[in-house]
DNA sequence: GATAAAGTATACCGTTCTGTATACGTAAGA
DNA sequence: TCTTACGTATACAGAACGGTATACTTTATC
């Protein structure tokens, strides 16, 4: 109980540091002291420090997919609005006051050229969001909905990318649009 | 003339490097030893590893962008061929050996939350990309022209993160197609 | 050819990094 | 109650970090 308490704490506070920091930007240290607990017992639980990103990847997937699943299937739509809702969550995403970009993006940055195996939990991340997609618009019968599942994601990452530049909130409304366009064509 | 070869030098390495490991991925020392000189000259052109990353970030944004205006002007074009005519260099751009995403990006990602002023400048480096589409989209006449370059941004920021996602380089045919058909709505 | 700038080699400073060792407290189950 | 497992506090090892100092050598210019 206590164990999975702990385990808990660390795994937030880390995935707010890297979030805020980056992975390389991030002492173990730092993670340690704020998660109230010591070095030690975070070695005990992780074994390194790839080990906790490993883990805070893992559990950051979970979660978001979930909270994905979770919100599409709330209420009885069509598979284009709940397609069009993805954006709605990403806004509200945005908007959140402690906005940082997406952890798994930051991992394909930092870490492409030298640990494969974080690189490639995150490409598995990106791959998840893109197989939820194809479900939706796989509903919508669209004529190629491989192509229209790569184009709304392309649409939602590079949302994240332009709301990192200091585009406003608002390049989550023209992302919509255009996929609303691409949805109407398809 | 000795001055300008050494600075270039250390640029490109730096940029070479930043690219591959990220940015507080790569020593200082690293940088010096694969340009040829020592730390110490390093410090005399760039005072800080701040400074080193503010040279490199405005070099990379110039050679961006006059690579850009000098093959949207090559051929005689219309305006929307010429946006399409962006996805094509991107193709090549993600095709090459060396394609390990974009270093404004990896700023952004890097440097958010403690370092403003590289922040500020990556974003203006993805600023000066969409005034360069906002052009061509006016010159198509679209109703929209500034909604119109968004989603054009939109659509290329996102191929840079789906082509490190281990999507294949066709993932800016998808890219290209949505543009296509947006350009055609508009 | 003298002079002054700029480069080199090398060593160092203080800090921070990941990861470990030692020694002590605490909780719970047999 | 005793033992086992897990936590703490603290200190340290060894390396890498950004950045600087010293002393010697090259290079370009007047």
């Amino acid at each position: 109980m206590k164990n999975t308490k702990k385990n808990a704490a660390i795994l937030e506070n880390a995935n707010r540091l890297f979030e805020l920091q980056g992975f390389k930007g991030t002492g173990v240290d730092q993670i340690a002291a704020e998660s109230g607990v010591t070095k030690r017992t975070l070695y005990k639980h992780f074994g390194s420090k790839e080990g906790l990103i490993r883990a805070v990847l893992e559990a950051h997937e979970t979660s978001m997919m979930e909270r994905f699943r979770q919100d599409l299937a709330a209420s009885r739509m069509t598979a284009k609005e709940r397609i069009l809702l993805c954006f709605d969550l990403y806004r509200d995403w945005f908007e959140h006051t402690n906005f940082t970009g997406c952890i798994f993006i930051k991992t394909l940055n930092e870490f492409a050229n030298c640990t494969p195996a974080l690189n490639q939990q995150a490409q598995g991340a990106k791959w998840a969001l893109r197989e939820l997609i194809l479900e939706q618009t796989k509903s919508t019968r669209a004529t190629e909905p491989e192509q229209l599942a790569d184009q709304i994601q392309l649409l939602l990452e590079g949302s994240i990318i332009l709301a990192q530049s200091g585009r406003g909130v608002t390049i989550i409304d023209a992302a919509q649009e255009a996929a609303a366009q691409l949805l109407e064509g398809a």
